[in-house]
RNA sequence: GUGGGCGUAGCUCAGUCGGUAGAGCGCAGGAUUGUGAUUCCUGUGGUCGUGGGUUCAAAUCCCAUCGUCCACCCCA
């Protein structure tokens, strides 16, 4: 049996109806505060990703599929959708002349990691991008953006960390004075601290080992180091925050992974999906448009992790997707007539949700897959019915009385029968 | 990339000391022939993840490999 790859999921049918539950409700946050959708390609030159997450970061050194297309050129599945959004804004003109863009995508990105939960080789992200706004009050509507979606969702007991991580300037000040702090303390070192003092030495402050932990406490803090106008940013931010009533704890040693960011860094945390419990995380990047190529822009955004999130909410989610009714046909002259009566249904109403019956067999086997499919109410065609040009209309979930109704009226009968809420809505 | 747990029917799992497999659920059909879900009966089901090895004999013991779950790591 050809299995799919590893770490790569199907998303099965009893599965989709919560993801588009969920991307709905993600969609229609992002409406009320005007972002547009934005769509690029799954694949992209390789070199994108180096230079805008970073030649020394895990993601680049070890997790990405890379690999020759018949031209020769280096092409890597995107690993995340910060470096393409900006590409593409560039490529199209859309961040030149101080314009403003309030961006999001959906869509799954690729990372070659060991799986666990919350974590595979193929997820969804759904990504918010946003261009030529530098003020913390943008840092804030990203934050209080974030959490509507979770409010709407119904998911509580999300934590937000927040912290500032400078500009690229003052953290290389920063990181020397981090880095001499630990050479002088090399022996108490863990071995993944000691790899990271050379790969990126400000993770060593979130490092899950305790031993580590008095260490990093009696090292010099990066908010010591920040410069005045990133020191003023945060703290308006922070004041924005309290303004709009939102619980926030500052952590001083909350870090990204992908070099691009600078000042504002957030991350929504759980403590319910074990040791992946970052399910939204995000900031300010002022120099990647730059960086890429664009003129001067600043930017920020966040990406949340879809199965993290949709771990979460699942059991809150009220898909609807049964179908209304089941067609029950019996004899020839029903299977033909069934079907252009299905079709008049929808046509009459086009919220209803019909599943017509294919393949004969009894009253008893169809009424079985009649229940198994979840409809509230079987529609019965059978020779009796079509010789008198009714349908039966039987109750399956409730305890009413089986009703005859004359094949002209039964669109409008649905609707009653139905509670018009249900085929109306979606 | 490192470590640990687990792979038996579509699903959840039994399987003793090594003697070529069971249950429940599901699925299909039936219980006087036009009515589901309950109940009863019957049936359907498996290359015991895969490949080697030990043995007269392996689901069972050993090795490898793949998958999966969890943690490290990393990150959303």
């Amino acid at each position: 049996m050809i299995q799919a790859v590893r770490g790569m999921n199907d998303i099965l049918p009893g599965d989709t109806p919560y993801w588009q539950r969920l991307e709905a409700e993600i969609r229609g946050v992002l409406a009320q505060y005007g972002y547009r959708e934005i769509r690029f390609p799954i694949v992209e030159k390789t070199e994108l990703f180096k230079r805008s997450i970073g030649e020394v970061t895990d993601i680049v050194e070890k997790e990405m599929y890379t690999f020759e297309d018949r031209n020769g050129d280096s092409l890597t599945l995107r690993p995340e959708g910060t470096a393409c959004c900006v590409r593409a804004g560039i490529q199209h003109s859309l961040l030149s002349n101080q314009q403003v863009q309030r961006l999001w995508y959906m869509g799954p990105m690729f990372r070659h990691e060991r799986p666990q939960k919350g974590r595979y080789r193929q997820f969804h992200q759904v990504g918010v991008e946003t261009f030529g706004m530098s003020g913390p009050d943008l840092d804030a509507e990203l934050i209080l953006m974030s959490a509507r979606l979770w409010q709407r969702l119904g998911l509580d007991g999300l934590v937000l960390q927040i912290n500032s991580l400078g500009t690229a300037e003052a953290r290389a000040v920063y990181r020397e004075k981090l880095v001499a702090y630990l050479n002088q303390h090399r022996e108490q070192l863990d071995a993944d601290s000691l790899r990271r003092l050379e790969s990126n030495p400000l993770r060593i402050l979130d490092s899950k080992n305790p031993q580590m932990r008095a260490l990093v406490a009696a090292a010099p803090k990066l908010s010591e180091y920040l410069d005045d106008e990133s020191r003023e940013h945060f703290a308006t931010l922070c004041g924005l925050l309290d303004a709009a009533g939102l619980r926030y704890t500052i952590n001083p040693c909350l870090v990204r992974g992908l070099d691009y960011y600078s000042r504002t860094v957030f991350e929504w945390v759980t403590d319910r999906l074990g040791a992946q419990g970052t399910v939204c995380a995000g900031g300010r990047f002022d120099v990647l448009v730059e960086q890429l190529g664009g003129k001067p822009a600043p930017a920020a955004g966040f990406a949340i992790g879809l199965e993290r999130l949709l771990a979460l909410v699942r059991d809150q989610l009220q898909p609807q997707y049964l179908p209304h009714a089941y067609l029950v046909l019996v004899g020839q002259a029903a299977q033909a007539q069934g079907l252009v009566l299905a079709e008049r249904l929808r046509d009459a109403q086009p919220g209803l949700r019909l599943v017509t019956h294919c393949g004969g067999g009894s009253f008893k086997s169809q009424f079985k897959r009649a229940d198994k499919s979840g409809a509230q109410v079987a529609l019965v065609l059978g020779e009796n019915e079509v010789a008198q040009g009714t349908v039966g209309l039987k109750y399956l979930r409730e305890n009413r009385e089986q009703e005859i109704v004359s094949q002209g009226v039964l669109a409008e009968h649905l609707m009653g029968a139905l509670t018009s809420s249900s085929i109306a809505g979606k």
